[in-house]
RNA sequence: GGAGGGGUGGCCGAGCGGUCAAUGGCAGCAGACUGUAAAUCUGCCGACGGAAGUCUACGAAGGUUCGAAUCCUUCCCCCUCCA
């Protein structure tokens, strides 16, 4: 395809956004000739996006950075069918009251990355339950079902690992492209939006979106894909020792979402950097060659930049001076997890281990008692050596005391 | 509708009357090595209990038996083939 000349394929094309275009030619062309709309869906599956979303957000947020318009779509309406992509079953059936949950949940995130409003490239945020919930069976089929062949229905991926696999794929999801596939279409008629994209478990369902909108109103529409994310020893994104790692801090604190960028592995920075951040390409590719010991200070520049953008400065600038004083200076990091015990308990004193389930390090008794046992329980950086010995306000250290589970979990308990 | 096969711990997958809290793999946790990395090696890996032990668990409910994940009955769900 040669070198894109307009700004925003030249970005993501350079930062590793792409991985496939529907025509990346007639996209470009179309960018150089002027500001664009263009969109991502997002379905309520939960109440919070995880990490894994992280790439279609920034590629929103570059796309507004580079003088056009995003439209965040949220699936209010798809999620009621459930996208087959990707999975090897059917999801279970979400409650409209949990949708409509969810949705609040997931809508809170974009005001971080985009600029809503109503100027010319404002973000906006549509729900597909406006449209799609109106829709009669007997005229949309008619008017939109005959574009689509069961024969070439059958030859996406979605499908087919289904079939392949002999887990059963329900009507109602086989229709799920369709949907997406006329959200597209609707999104042109409405706001002339010319380009979806989404992560590469999409491009079935937004190539029919595109030849919907072609065949039926003739439109000159783009799909556009990113790479699905694993890290370089294989692992899909997104996991860290709590579950997924959650956008809302509500879901993760600060402190652990600091944490998983922090502990990228060595291969993993300099695409990180690019992806995740807004860092010019050459200062990464200096700190991606960083040997040993030094790329340490690339991932906390990872670390502070993504979690700037997820939650804020003061949230990073506090979880990188917690890091500093708890791994570097051995000091008490004062902003570390913590949790309160009432002042009596603590005088009374409580047996180690259960001092460990309470500050949510371990997640039971047994647990507790055999991470003592393996030396992996530490109470004021001193290995724990009896689950039973009792600690309270004698072991309190500048007001509080200080758990540590194996090598990198931290946490204080304070009297209250 | 008919005939077969199957539903086991977070996942995959053995077990097919007692020695089964259930082989093995993955994931996870801890220790060693390191750089809060990866790889590797070692240990742990249902809950409660200091322990002895108790409880909960093999789709659901009953039953047979001293004893069931394993046998029987009914029900639910899934798969394959036939109609």
């Amino acid at each position: 395809m040669g070198s894109p000349r307009s700004e925003f394929l030249r970005v993501v094309t350079e930062r590793g956004f792409v991985h496939q275009c529907t025509d990346t030619d007639g996209l470009d062309q179309k960018l150089i000739a002027g500001a664009q709309v263009c969109y991502i869906g997002f379905d309520c599956t939960a109440d919070s996006l995880h990490v894994g979303s992280l790439l279609p957000i920034m590629l929103l947020r570059w796309w507004q950075k580079t003088g056009n318009k995003p439209i965040v779509l949220m699936g209010g309406g798809t999620t009621r069918i459930g996208d087959p992509s990707g999975k090897d079953e059917a999801r279970r059936m979400l409650s409209d009251a949990d949708i409509n949950a969810n949705m609040a949940g997931i809508q809170s995130v974009f005001g971080k990355y985009l600029t809503f409003g109503s100027g010319a490239t404002d973000a906006e945020m549509v729900n597909n339950a406006d449209w799609l919930d109106k829709l009669n069976y007997i005229d949309f089929l008619r008017d939109y079902g005959r574009h689509f062949t069961v024969n070439r229905m059958l030859t996406f991926d979605s499908v087919k690992m289904r079939l392949e696999r002999e887990q059963p794929l329900t009507f109602l999801e086989f229709n799920y492209m369709i949907l997406q596939g006329f959200d597209f279409l609707e999104l042109w008629r409405r706001q002339r939006c010319i380009l979806q994209m989404g992560g590469s478990d999409q491009w079935g369902n937004i190539v029919n979106g595109v030849e919907l909108s072609r065949r039926v109103d003739q439109a000159e529409v783009y799909g556009l894909t990113s790479p699905l994310l694993t890290t370089s020893s294989g692992a899909k994104m997104g996991k860290s020792a709590q579950g997924a790692v959650w956008l809302n801090q509500e879901k993760l604190s600060n402190w652990d979402f600091w944490q998983y960028w922090r502990n990228t592995e060595d291969g993993d920075v300099g695409r990180f950097l690019r992806l995740f951040t807004e860092m010019p390409l050459d200062e990464i590719a200096r700190l991606e060659a960083l040997q040993g010991a030094e790329i340490n200070e690339a991932k906390k520049i990872l670390a502070g930049e993504v979690t700037r953008l997820a939650r804020g400065d003061a949230a990073a600038a506090e979880a990188a001076e917690t890091a500093k004083k708890t791994f570097e200076q051995g000091a008490l990091g004062d902003t570390l997890p913590t949790v309160l015990i009432p002042a009596a308990e603590l005088t009374a004193g409580i047996p180690a281990f259960q001092l460990f389930v309470r500050a949510g390090l371990v997640a039971s008794n047994g647990e507790a008692r055999r991470l003592i046992q393996q030396g992996g329980a530490k109470v004021n950086d001193e290995a724990v050596k009896d689950a039973m010995a009792p600690l309270g306000t004698a072991s309190f250290k500048d007001g509080a005391i200080k758990l540590t589970a194996g090598k990198k979990r931290h946490a204080l308990v304070k009297a209250e």
